[in-house]
DNA sequence: ATCATTTATGGTAGCGCTACCAAATTACTT
DNA sequence: AAGTAATTTGGTAGCGCTACCATAAATGAT
């Protein structure tokens, strides 16, 4: 043959990535490529002298599947994604570490977005999370109606909202009643004989339920005028201090403090501390969502505990189930609650 | 043409998900599936006529562009990798969080993935995450010799490395001095003229550095025998409390701790205040990592703080210019620190 | 008016894998 | 022994998109 170039040659590899692909296995292991796609995803399916064959290959040449070929071919991406709204100081992060821990597990990934309690940031969010085809999505929180909710009806793509109950999920639901909260929060304070209550609330919509039941609950029992602080989107500790000299200033009488997150709880009760007034004894503050240093600080603190490990290991469970083809017919969860009594109340 | 069925539509659709595709959109609007795609990647490129039609058509039919066909056909998967050991009560979610932001903004997504502080997980993690063809990887510390460094290497996808340094990256690092902290948190307390020290240890190799320079620290300015306590796992806010009980039995002369942690050191904080124990007057407490709410507790707390929000905007910034082909030419940052000064010491 | 250049569209051929079917081989009946 | 069923391998044809090249239409230069 002259010595022409080959062209055949010259037009290998334009394109892709250059790494390794299971046609290179299957060459160096002597079979075809769908036979070593079996032997490393079915290995069973393949005989032994196949599989040792294949392997070696693998090891010899450091393969790495590349699974976006695999998701498409096969419209399954074994990524799952989770929504939240914050990471940082959240109460999400327990249900994000252990639904994290329990997809790695099943081989799943997880894709994480935040969509910063902002709206257009979440429908913008949810859809580049479905034009990533995952095999499912947790949502912390409800969805409410619009575009985003629509399109991911439409998707067709598994859901887990949380957090909250409604009638009417998209699809699966792991929740609890914050009516029921603010009910089991009042009702403890008032166990403890208290007369004149706050709440110290962060400005998010599920708050304000647990405050709404609170403050009925407290109706109910024949007192009345629940002095109100909210701090907005400034979940801190600060906030906890500034909002108890508010409440010290303007409901001097107050005996008992029910806050919408255990940072602005710590807060009222360091504020107090340092004004000299004793809690428990002259003041109740209640926290919620059980930090895990709440038990460990002086007073330690009651709070509202939600089980978020719960939820992201059933969240996860649903989510690979449905991935898989199992049936789970549309689960909703109460998961419930537990109010922790310890020496701030 | 006798009514016999039509082979062709029969074959349709056999696999795939079911979901609207490119083709959809272009043949009702009209073009060829090429030309769809540019009006919507690239939609500067395209007649405006051309652009009003494909629009319509994406709006009517609800098309969410499948992005692993894309990635797939482009090797370009809009994908960053993060891995971090935990995110539970961590110095790294703030890290995480500017990350993920930072990463949404430019049109990219975030994988997470959790290495529960194991050497193994974090192996099998790494070759999960190289089969996904992310377009870079953030590591939320350094990473050791062995099988998945070397994949990492072999594999040609960007990495930063951080929260350390080393003369021997795998590419990029964004880190700084746990040496230098030691020893600047030492003259800090020498400074306040602080005589018998010790330190509170979580099991981390860093946390240890950091110890083995400030013990040299002090060492060098004629002070000695710097008692220490291990925690091990257990980075809480009790094994604090627990810590500095020890510490009092064994080294009651102690005027001064330097800890691995905020918790541990609010740990230590809570505990001599129960104890009556006047902090600062009769001991000085130094953390690490300066948690949100370390400046409102009482007493603030004094402490080392990384800016945690630089380094996952700078990671940001740098795998997304390696992504998008500009060069980035293996920077090696040295973030710093800053010693906090608040009430504590 | 002719030619060179730009701009807008389309065709083709994959990216790297797996679903589906067909063929070859082996094991098991009766 | 012949026939049936199970096991193991391979071939083919996509998954839904984009890189690359080719063509057609519009614009500018001379």
């Amino acid at each position: 043959m002259p010595n022409e170039t080959n062209p055949a040659a010259v037009k290998k590899s334009r394109r892709g990535s250059g790494a390794m692909t299971l046609q290179d296995v299957a060459k160096l292991a002597g079979v075809a490529p769908i036979t070593a796609s079996r032997a490393i995803n079915t290995p069973a399916s393949v005989s032994a002298e196949v599989l040792r064959k294949v392997l070696a290959a693998v090891e010899k040449t450091g393969y790495v599947p590349n699974r976006m070929a695999g998701s498409l071919a096969s419209s399954r991406s074994r990524m799952i994604a989770a929504v939240v709204p914050s990471t940082v100081m959240s109460v999400f992060v327990e249900t994000v570490e252990t639904l994290n821990n329990s997809l790695f597990d099943a081989g799943y990934q997880l894709m994480l977005g935040q969509s910063s309690y902002s709206v257009e940031r979440e429908e913008a969010l949810l859809e580049a999370v479905i034009g990533r085809r995952p095999d499912g999505i947790f949502l912390a929180g409800i969805l409410q109606p619009g575009r985003a909710r629509t399109r991911l009806m439409a998707s067709g793509i598994p859901v887990v909202e949380s957090w909250d109950l409604t009638q009417t999920p998209i699809d699966m639901l792991i929740g609890f009643s914050h009516l029921a909260i603010g009910r089991a929060a009042a009702k403890h304070l008032l166990d403890k004989g208290r007369k004149q209550f706050a709440l110290v609330l962060a400005g998010d919509e599920r708050a304000a339920r647990r405050a709404s039941s609170f403050t009925e609950a407290v109706a109910a029992a024949g007192l009345g005028g629940v002095f109100t602080v909210n701090v907005g989107d400034s979940r801190t500790l600060k906030s906890g201090r500034d909002a108890f000299i508010k409440i010290l200033s303007q409901a001097p009488k107050t005996d008992a403090i029910f806050c919408s997150s255990d940072l602005l709880a710590m807060g009222v009760v360091t504020e107090a501390k340092a004004r000299g007034i004793d809690v428990p004894k002259n003041l109740s503050v209640m926290g919620f969502g059980d930090v895990p240093f709440g038990a460990d600080i002086e007073p330690a603190l009651s709070t509202v505990r939600i089980n978020g490990s719960d939820i992201g290991r059933m969240a996860a469970r649903y989510l690979i189930d449905r991935a898989e083809g199992r049936v789970v017919d549309k689960p909703i969860v109460d998961i419930g609650f537990s109010i922790i009594e310890r020496a701030s109340t």
